[in-house]
DNA sequence: TGAACATATATGGCAAATCAAATATATTGC
DNA sequence: GCAATATATTTGATTTGCCATATATGTTCA
């Protein structure tokens, strides 16, 4: 069970909480959009999305090449209602990543 | 101005965590009982006691030989409802640390 | 008054532990 | 083989705890 210190951890690095927030906007994301988004390096994506999916707090899917990674709706309350709220205290961040993402060709295509 | 990262950091120590969610329970106390809650060294509670002063989380006002600390209620609305709601994943761990304070002897008075 | 002492809190220095980045390499599916 | 993703290793930076010590307030008593 994930203790609110464990949380807080996970939340107190750039990346790992640039990648929560914005998968709280987007809903679902693979690793390369996350690269692009974050402008950060394929490994460092890799490495802290397997950190945040062993805590339980993001999920993955593969299709075809692609993994994809979404927020755990079954993650404890009091955890989803805190990115929620990060979100307020991040606006401007977020959206300069949203744009990054919708300049972003090829972007792979959903489905399931 | 306080960003979500800076936030995070702050929260992601046990004892820092712990002082802060049991002020927010508690209303206010001084570092003589924050030492008895947590059962911490005194250097230890004052230092990260500091830090979240320092990042303007706490306020702290002198009385006698005292130092008494408090949420400063001021800091973002998204920080003070991520506290609230982190209490709800802490309930049994503050609840241990509720009952240490209240088996102390000879805690100070509150005035003013 | 003021000297000596007690209590409460803060801080500086240092060693240990933790964490993150970069690079190279491995795996998986087409 | 190629594209996408994962992992291992090394290295460097940051954080933390502990100890000793400093400061600040309060008390006692001559």
């Amino acid at each position: 069970m994930l203790t609110p210190l464990e949380f807080f951890k996970l939340l107190a690095d750039d990346t790992r909480l640039r990648c929560l927030l914005l998968l709280v906007q987007e809903g679902e994301l693979c690793v390369c959009e996350l690269m692009t988004a974050l402008d950060e390096s394929q490994p460092k994506i890799s490495r802290h999305l397997a950190l945040l999916r062993d805590a339980k707090l993001l999920l993955d899917r593969r299709q075809g090449q692609w993994v994809f990674y979404r927020l755990n709706e079954a993650a404890p309350a009091w955890a989803l209602a805190t990115l929620q709220q990060a979100c307020q205290g991040q606006t401007e961040q977020l959206s300069a990543m949203q744009q990054q993402l919708c300049r972003m060709g090829d972007r792979p295509q959903r489905c399931c």
